[in-house]
DNA sequence: CATTTATAATTCAATAGTGTACTATTAACT
DNA sequence: AGTTAATAGTACACTATTGAATTATAAATG
C-alpha cells in the first residue's frame, strides 16, 4: 500500500491533493536531514537567499524571496539571530530599514546544510533521471 | 518577475523548493475557494475520505488517509463535530474505538466544497492539457 | 511647507500541525 | 487465568505561519 492510494486519485482535485501531500512529505524529509545541524529547510532557504544576494537584504525583500509574510521573517530572523547565524544591521540609507547579514557561523552552517540537503535530495529523486527532473520543473512552473 | 525566480533554481534542491512552494500555493488557493463554505482543503479531504469509505471509519484510519498524525485528527474531528459536520459514534466491535460518520449537513457541505474545488482547480490548471496533468501525476508518484 | 499616503519592521493573538505522555482496552503468550 | 505487549483515542505543550494593528520613517502632493 503506497501513499498514492491514500490520496483522492480522481481528476484534477486528486492531482492537487497529491502535489500538496508530496510537497509536505518532501519538506519533512529535508527538515529531517537538516535537524542534526539545527536547521530546517525554511531556515536554510533564508541563509541561501542571504548568501546569494549581491547586496545586503532587508526583511521585506527576504519575505518575498521566501514566499511568506513579513511578520514571519521578523520571527525567523529573531531565531536565527539568537542562534548567532545572522546579524541585523541598520540600513544606512533608510532609517526604517534593517538589513540582515550572515555571520561566519551562518556561512559554515549554510555549507553544512547544503551537503545534508544534497544527500537527502539524491534519495528523494532516486528514481528520477535528468529528463524526469526537467519535466517536473517545467510542469511545476506552469502552476 | 514570477514566483519561479524567487526560488533557488539550481539543481535538485531548487526543484524540491519549487515543489514545496507550489504545494503551499496550491493549498492556499484551494483553502481560499472553500472559505466561503466554512471549509479548508484538509477538512474537505476528511469529508471526502468519509464519504468514499465503504465502512464506518475510525480515527486512526482517517489519520492514515489524510497523511497526518492521530492527535491531529482528534482535533480536526473535534472541530468538525462542533460544526455539526460529522458525528462520533462508539465502535460496536471495539470499546477503545470511535467511528466517525458524516451528518446530513456534512454531506451537503462535501458537495458544495467539491463544486468550489472544481472551479479553483480549473483555474490552477488553466495552462495544463490532459497530457501535462498525466505527466505531473506520474512524476509526483515517483517521489 | 504641511499633509497625506505608502513603506519597514515589529508585536500580538489566532490557527494548524507535530510529538510525547497518558488512559483504556484488546491481543498475544506463556 | 495472568502478565506483557500492542492499539485507539485524547490531552497538552510546542513550533510554524498568518493577519491585523501599531510605530516610525520616507515619499508624494496640494
Amino acid at each position: 500500500m503506497n501513499d498514492f492510494e491514500q490520496c483522492p486519485t480522481e481528476g484534477a482535485i486528486g492531482l492537487l491533493s497529491l502535489l500538496i501531500t508530496r510537497g509536505r512529505l518532501a519538506e519533512a524529509r529535508l527538515d529531517g536531514s537538516l535537524a542534526a545541524a539545527g536547521l530546517t529547510f525554511v531556515k536554510w532557504r533564508a541563509l541561501d537567499a542571504l548568501i546569494k544576494s549581491e547586496t545586503a537584504t532587508g526583511l521585506t525583500v527576504l519575505a518575498d524571496k521566501l514566499n511568506c509574510v513579513k511578520s514571519n521573517v521578523t520571527q525567523l530572523v529573531d531565531k536565527l539571530e539568537a542562534e548567532g547565524i545572522v546579524r541585523r544591521v541598520p540600513d544606512p540609507g533608510d532609517r526604517r530599514g534593517t538589513l540582515v547579514e550572515l555571520t561566519g557561523a551562518g556561512r559554515g552552517l549554510h555549507k553544512a546544510g547544503r551537503d545534508a540537503l544534497e544527500n537527502a535530495t539524491r534519495q528523494l529523486f532516486a528514481s528520477f533521471d535528468e529528463d524526469a527532473m526537467a519535466s517536473l520543473r517545467r510542469l511545476l512552473i506552469l502552476l
